[in-house]
DNA sequence: TCTGGGGTCCTAGGACCC
DNA sequence: TCTGGGGTCCTAGGACCC
């Protein structure tokens, strides 16, 4: 009977070094005798890119101090024999798609929460599958023996209790963080090793005398609130386990929206070559928005110059619209209007507040052609679909200087949250 | 010789309306 | 010449997640 003493079961699945290990199965799969996983290595951006930081480590790289998101030449520093590959977004988008599959299996109820890391709501499962230790040692031993990558699983009664177990000792392991464990398993832990506490929310906690999560719980709620606002009330609950945040099955959840970014090979100094760039990011936005079935009403543009210094503009449009040239020419103008005329490093194009294509109804001052628009995209769309991003591009491109599509996942897209709430 | 790319949510300040 | 106040919308920026 222990599996009802809660109101929920959650289990929170986080495949170790996700990136690395995908990479490892894959490279063995293909011939090759050597295991990434055993030696340092890492998965990396291509330094001539200059898009040179590491994405996941292997454990032995680990062991030399090498951290996700440091710059390459710097983890060559700690460890010179390190092993780096190139990032293969296509084969991890494969990996998080055959865990999903198999995990449905123990569940209706799944939140995918990122490429790697999943939400399974077990309440009620244990008399199909077994007490939820049980069931989390089957389901972790079956994505092993049947994918070859191993996962962390954290259980508890709700998500945060279960995401923060799943990342206690790994890997491949199972962990519980039930209510009464709280206290012992959590509460000693540094206050930034909970769930949304970062860097800077680390700086002011520790300024408050704020240590642990421990000492986070037993703050005073009135006081983070004065200090952190709404966010202050957040963390406080995390700190004591408290979360009622749903399992959001896939169907319920909304994409907020949809952006596409690069880093450029080299800085950018004018405009002509400034537009090509942002041509192609719409492009692949645009063919995103259209197969989500959906318009957009903002438009934004990012721009990172050469000094790591980023700033952006965005605008409300007139009508909402899914059509690649009018999202456009927007981006253009709204680029035009902000660039302070500094090297530019990386350019992004993003668009928000979303509504149903469907009932789109056509403003009195919108262009007089735009059920032709929205059929030429349509049409562009399909043989893209049919038979690669590369089958149609504008005259621009021709010189292959850059790609006519860039960034993107497509057709696999699914709603990611970095809140639970 | 040099820091990616995909997201969500919150807040502050200004404009504007009543 | 006194100088309101609540509400909403829009935009820019920052914090966090993976």
């Amino acid at each position: 009977m222990s599996g009802s003493k809660y109101v929920r079961t959650i289990m929170h699945i986080d495949v170790n070094s996700a990136f690395l290990s995908w990479q490892a199965v894959y490279n063995l799969q293909k011939g090759d005798t050597l295991d990434l996983r055993e030696i340092p290595s890492v998965v990396g951006g291509s330094q001539a890119d200059r898009r040179g930081i590491v994405l996941a480590k292997s454990m032995p790289a680990k062991a030399y101090g090498i951290q996700t998101g440091e710059v390459l030449w710097q983890a060559r520093q700690k460890c010179p024999k390190l092993v780096s590959v190139p990032a293969n977004y296509q084969l991890y988008m494969k990996c998080s798609n055959a865990l999903y599959e198999l995990v449905k299996e123990y569940s209706p109820k799944i939140q995918r929460f990122s490429v790697d890391e999943m939400f399974v709501d077990y309440t009620g499962m244990e008399r199909h599958f077994g007490e939820p230790v049980e069931a989390a040692h089957m389901i972790k031993d079956r994505i092993k023996q049947e994918l070859g990558f191993t996962v962390n699983v954290g259980i508890g009664c709700n998500k945060l209790t279960a995401k923060v177990a799943g990342d206690f000792k790994k890997p491949d392991m199972v962990h519980t963080l039930y209510p009464q464990e709280i206290s012992q398993k959590m509460w000693p832990l540094p206050v930034e090793d909970l769930f949304m506490v970062g860097r800077q929310t680390k700086k002011k906690l520790n300024l408050l005398n704020i240590y642990t999560i421990g000492q986070l719980a037993n703050t005073d709620r009135k006081l983070l609130n004065d200090k952190l606002k709404s966010f202050g009330t957040v963390i406080w609950c995390y700190a004591n386990g408290i979360d009622e945040s749903p399992v959001q099955s896939g169907y319920f959840l909304q994409m907020k929206g949809i952006g596409n970014s690069t880093t450029i090979r080299f800085d950018v100094t004018d405009t002509y070559t400034a537009r090509k760039v942002l041509l192609s990011l719409t492009e692949s936005v645009a063919l995103r928005l259209r197969a989500a079935h959906s318009c957009c009403r903002v438009v934004s543009v990012e721009i990172r110059n050469s000094d790591l210094e980023n700033y952006s503009h965005q605008r409300k449009l007139f009508s909402p619209t899914s059509i690649t040239n009018e999202i456009y020419r927007n981006v253009v103008e709204l680029f035009e209007e902000c660039w302070k005329g500094e090297k530019i490093r990386h350019l992004g194009v993003r668009v928000t507040d979303f509504c149903s294509d469907e009932f789109i109804q056509p403003s009195f001052f919108d262009e007089q052609d735009r059920d032709k628009k929205n059929a030429l995209d349509s049409a562009i769309d399909d043989i893209r679909y049919k038979y690669g991003n590369g089958a149609v591009m504008r005259g621009v491109f021709l010189d292959g200087e850059f790609s006519p599509m860039t960034g993107g996942a497509g057709a696999e897209d699914y709603p990611v949250m970095s809140s639970i709430l």
